[in-house]
DNA sequence: TGGAAAATCATCCGAAAGGGTGACGACAAG
DNA sequence: CTTGTCGTCACCCTTTCGGATGATTTTCCA
């Protein structure tokens, strides 16, 4: 990345210098600011072009298909029910009531069903959410939910 | 494409006129070509940079191998990167695009935050996960990530 | 080269979600 | 008895999401 900040001052600078050299020739033509301008424009429109194609490398997404041995079957649970990480839980202040809650969101229910679910109002199952959301750090429920993942308070 | 031409061509001139208006405030500073230079340098590098991102995500090329595994059925497969089940993925018509989108969804992005990443536009985000959504016969988006991980769509 | 498929963008509108705030009751601990 | 925590509920407001629909452009294949 260094490298292209590099090559973007050299080429700047070089520029420059060409425009400097340039202006004595054409000192005397009036107008000729536009000149410099369309060609700065069309010369770092082209370097753009290519440090955007640099930069972002189309990286070969090896897809690797597993092919599963018909065991345990690795989607759903297996065998052991889930066990939440109670440390992190607890570390994060999340109650279980909450841990619920971000369970039911984890498996698309809308608070309307949550709420009718739990025998609960839907104000109540949105606190709830909004809690969570604050005890993760997140502020959108896919998001928590990854979160969740991640730290082992979901399966 | 044509419109990407229009653009440039518009920036080109908007540039060119300001240019011109600026000229005349200016007139009397000497060496303020250097300073016309770097504005259109750094503006044309950046629009040149979105140019280049823009006209050139073509379709990744996705190269399918498969591979043998002992069938763990542990959380997060350790090393092999995941794999969209192609069957599925054909049966419901989810182009790959479509499962881009889902997947985006399912690390917690909102639309908006898609469409900057993947340099579209919002609405476009909203097209693909109405798409999507309607061929996984959901309707919210963690209802359409837990069912994706169901299905073999999402790791 | 023409058409089908896919991707893109737009607009309108209603529903859902989320932030903020305040409040009330139950219950355990001090 | 006071205090703190938790669960519950409500209101208002803004943002985001989703559905429906139509249009244009790009890509790809026959």
């Amino acid at each position: 990345m260094k490298r292209h900040v590099l090559i973007f001052g050299l080429v700047g600078g070089l520029l420059i210098a060409t425009l400097q050299y340039t202006q004595y020739r054409f000192v005397v033509i009036e107008h000729s600011v536009e000149l410099y301008s369309a060609l700065v424009a069309v010369l770092f429109s082209a370097f753009g072009i290519w440090l955007g194609l640099r930069i972002t490398r189309r990286r070969e997404t090896i897809v690797v298909r597993e092919v599963l041995v018909p065991a345990t079957g690795g989607g759903a649970a297996p065998g052991a029910a889930f066990v939440p990480d109670v440390a992190t839980q607890q570390r994060l202040g999340v109650t279980a009531r909450e841990l619920e809650i971000l369970a039911l969101i984890a498996s698309g229910l809308s608070n309307r069903e949550m709420a009718a679910q739990l025998f609960v109002s839907e104000n109540t199952v949105k606190t709830h959410c909004a809690r969570v959301f604050g005890k993760l750090g997140e502020a959108r429920r896919t998001q928590a939910v990854q979160r969740g993942k991640e730290m082992g308070l979901l399966p």
